[in-house]
DNA sequence: GTCGTTAAATTAACAGTGTCAAGTAAATTT
DNA sequence: AAATTTACTTGACACTGTTAATTTAACGAC
């Protein structure tokens, strides 16, 4: 009931206060079926007063997608550590699909949702940043395993590399996001595909798959 | 304004009428952005007589999850005439493929959204049935190549095999499909996109994957 | 042929949605 | 102390999926 001008750090404040009440409500109740006034009820604030802080639903969804890309960028970092670029590249995607089934809610809202194209002048994320950007941090390993000579010679173009790599890791983890209830199919057990699908792509793209050692198990 | 006891062939007709409506207008204006009124109006009823055909709008495109299902599998047969079991595969992941990206808010509705877990029980398709379900085709094929004794030794749990393939060409096309428009990475050409995961997958789960014709050029 | 009965479809209404226009109250500025 | 600015709330609008009550037409029995 108290208003009083609040300074720019106070209004960030209120901002991620709604953004992490949205989120959570979000990743619980499943996408489309939270409310503005549910979000408001939650902090304690009316659901009107959201709009002063956002657009409208829509740009309260984009912040909560970029601090989740931000999220997930950070949580591949360290993996950049790695010595071995195509020890690297795995351990990239396995990072990736723990990501992705640790919040499947995120992670539907990050790659699965029809709405939003994201755009890089409209996000806070900077796009082309080790730090940031997580298809940049793909692409730049996918880069070095090339520039170490890995991949099998005919293929030379890091984006349609790094981009078939994405598809298989997304489509193990999208399929398993959204079809996983379905009694339709008697699915595999799911570490069982993400390994298949890993093996599946080194072979298919490097040189001497068959020396890699993450493959004998 | 008549109303009057209909057979049931009647009472069918006016469902495959309310069904093709609706498709209509989800596959033109997105999924969640149709409303009953709409789809009632297009067919000069009101709203509410829908209700006397499917529980709910959910009811609805179950129906049209439904008869989704049988336009691909139809779409899928002839593939099935092909001679070697290795090209049938390849061929069914292209046609897979066509049908995605010919009609993607169909393949949203079957493959991407978040309701729905279709259960044998209460679809009319019927599973394991090769002219009418989709993933039993893909596993008889893969079935096939296994019997010819043409996928990788260690390779010896089919359900696994065409799980891991279809995640693949799903990742292609679910990508392209929610996230093409998306200025944040510089696609390469979905065509290249493709070909390459087929590449992939084929190379990754046969034995003899460099002797394949088709991925010479 | 008339009379209930039954089925099909409609109208009216409800609770709930995102969002906007006006209004209110506290803090800052003048 | 008055005016202005800011933060927030209330009330309302148009629209959603869905249900209850109502109308209309066709059928079977006499």
């Amino acid at each position: 009931m108290p208003p009083k001008p609040k300074t720019e750090a106070e209004r960030q404040q209120l901002r991620t206060l709604i953004i992490d009440a949205a989120r959570t409500l979000f990743v619980t109740k499943g996408i489309e079926a939270v409310t503005m006034r549910e979000i408001a009820k939650r902090i304690d604030y009316s659901a009107t007063s959201i709009y002063h802080h956002f657009a409208d639903k829509e740009a309260v969804l984009r912040a909560i997608l970029d601090t989740d890309m931000l999220a997930l960028a950070s949580s591949l970092r360290r993996i950049l550590q790695m010595q071995d670029p195509v020890e690297r590249l795995q351990a990239l995607g396995q990072g990736y699909a723990e990501f992705a089934l640790a919040y499947p809610n995120h992670y539907r809202l990050m790659f699965m949702a029809d709405r939003i194209p994201c755009d890089p002048d409209k996000s806070n994320v900077q796009q082309n940043n080790a730090e940031q950007d997580a298809y940049f941090q793909l692409k730049t390993v996918v880069n070095d395993v090339y520039i170490a000579g890995r991949f099998r010679s005919e293929l030379d173009h890091v984006d349609l590399i790094a981009q078939t790599i994405w598809a298989g890791i997304h489509g193990v983890c999208s399929l398993q996001i959204s079809m996983a209830e379905d009694k339709w199919v008697n699915w595999s057990l799911l570490s069982e595909r993400l390994q298949l699908m890993q093996a599946v792509l080194i072979r298919g793209l490097l040189k001497d798959a068959n020396q890699i050692g993450a493959l004998k198990r």
